[in-house]
DNA sequence: GTTCTAGCATAAGTATATTTTATCAAAAAC
DNA sequence: GTTTTTGATAAAATATACTTATGCTAGAAC
């Protein structure tokens, strides 16, 4: 019985191409690597699931018949599509074709990764990549659904199937304009903050939330009077005399360099924050597989 | 074992698309007519053989990989162009598709079939056709040949799994100006044939065989002093007073009809012309078997 | 919490395709 | 003529596709 499938047989396919290219059942047979009655065959089928004859069969000679002329573009489309997917695969293996998506903490994704994303970019300019940046713990639930695939991110609880490596160590400082009076200082104690305006990023903001459980520990309390969401507006209310701010030091880097601002210690208080790379424990994707490697390193 | 396969296998790839589609496994197996077991296995069958996953498993959900989307418009274009084939060869079979090549003797060509292949053009748009002409032999050998699947021909010995219908009955006549002294007359006696310039086809051609043959029987000579390949030429010849013409009869039928051309049988002689279609037996291009019906009728 | 349910994965069995080996027949070469 | 080449066919072996039966887990209902 004749199974009526959507589709013809691939393999006929080509096997229909490879006869009409080499002229011969035979020569077609050891150029596909198989048998000459296999090729015979799988014309056989060919033509009986069409209804049309492909070949006329003059003596021992083939000739393709009108039909297979008429044919034999769709023949040669459809087995060029068949292959351009399982060449996208290898290509996805190789690197030269893929996305990535990853999500960062806004720290890291405005003022670190750019740079590395660049490179990447450099050394595969095939792979489309995505940053997106979010909290913690949005980042974790994107990570699970896997929507991202790699994530920047502080402190998340273990997540099963997940690991995680250290990827930057920063911490937070003050930071003052140049005209400042504590302009010269390395340090300033946790106290003396009270005395200024203080400006933060919103308490939803990781950087707050390292910056109040500290305060807390000691025993001191934290009164900011601006909450931005944004590190760039801290620097420049800082920069216009606005009040003394609380950021990573990674954001003012340049700023310092150039020295347009100022950036003190905050005398005996612990304020680390440490940026870790969680992925999935197997591998999936090469091309995040390669972006986490250089991350990595 | 995983035989190592150039392509995919297009089931598999039509069920990755549904499965997309339909957004889970249960529903595509109902959605292709098959059991939920079968649409998992394929998924992970191809999923083997590209070495991604294409879906992420989260729970009992399945979300596309990157790496699934990134190969889904290549699986859709893949599956897309088999569809493509399926349905390029029924077009064919419908008639809205496909090719034709006939052969025809000159006369045939020339003066009788361009009416029916307009005709035959204008119920099927799409069909293109390719009318050849020839020589009897000819023809035959490519009837032969499977390069043309039909043919209007005279005379023809009988050929292996080809079958013969007639066509079209003519016959040889005599053209002469109006001015001529035998314009008025309806008959001409063979002899007198040798008193004018006689203008006929060349001695290859079938029209010039057909009369040599009939004057060879009735004993009788013909000295032609024009040989032309053309009946377009014979006519000018004839217009422009050269001398008295012999051709088939539909050849001058519209010179009839407008009156620059009489018509004389020559008197006892048998020259009538038969010519046949020729075809294969068994039918193979519905387009050469929708031209041959209309042709026989 | 506990049980229930929905939904996918897996295993094993069966039917169907695919491919091979062995053989035949016919055309071409000698 | 004989031999060689080449394609078709049959039967057997193998691989593949699909099924039924069943397990497993996460979310829903209780």
């Amino acid at each position: 019985m004749l199974e009526r499938r959507p589709f013809p047989n691939p393999q006929a396919l080509r096997v229909f191409l490879c006869v009409v290219q080499e002229g011969s059942v035979g020569r077609a047979a050891l150029s596909l690597g198989m048998t000459q009655p296999g090729v015979s065959q799988h014309l056989r089928t060919l033509e009986a699931q069409l209804g049309h004859a492909l070949f006329h069969r003059q003596g021992r000679r083939l000739v393709l018949t009108k039909t297979g002329q008429d044919l034999l573009p769709e023949a040669r489309r459809a087995v060029q599509a068949l292959e351009e997917f399982m060449k996208a695969a290898q290509a996805i293996e190789r690197l030269e074709r893929g996305r990535v998506e990853l999500g960062a903490a806004t720290t890291m994704a405005v003022y670190v990764l750019p740079r590395y994303l660049t490179e990447f970019k450099r050394l595969h300019p095939e792979i489309r990549i995505t940053l997106e940046s979010g909290s913690s713990e949005r980042l974790a639930q994107r990570l699970v659904q896997g929507e991202i695939e790699l994530a920047v991110v502080e402190a998340v609880e273990h997540l099963e199937g997940f690991e995680r490596k250290l990827f930057y160590e920063d911490e937070l400082v003050v930071i003052v304009p140049p005209e400042h009076p504590w302009a010269k200082r390395e340090e300033i104690e946790p106290e003396r903050l009270a005395e200024v305006p203080l400006i933060v990023r919103e308490p939803r903001a990781m950087t707050y939330r390292v910056l109040g459980s500290a305060f807390e520990q000691a025993g001191l309390e934290i009164n900011p009077i601006f909450y931005t969401d944004n590190h760039e507006v801290t620097k420049r209310l800082v920069l216009e005399g606005a009040g003394v701010g609380i950021v990573s030091s990674v954001v003012v880097r340049p700023n310092v360099k150039v020295g347009n601002l100022r950036v003190l210690r905050i005398k005996g208080m612990e304020l680390r924050r440490l940026f870790w790379l969680i992925y999935p424990t197997e591998a999936g994707n090469p091309a995040a597989d390669a972006l986490r490697e250089m991350l990595a390193s």
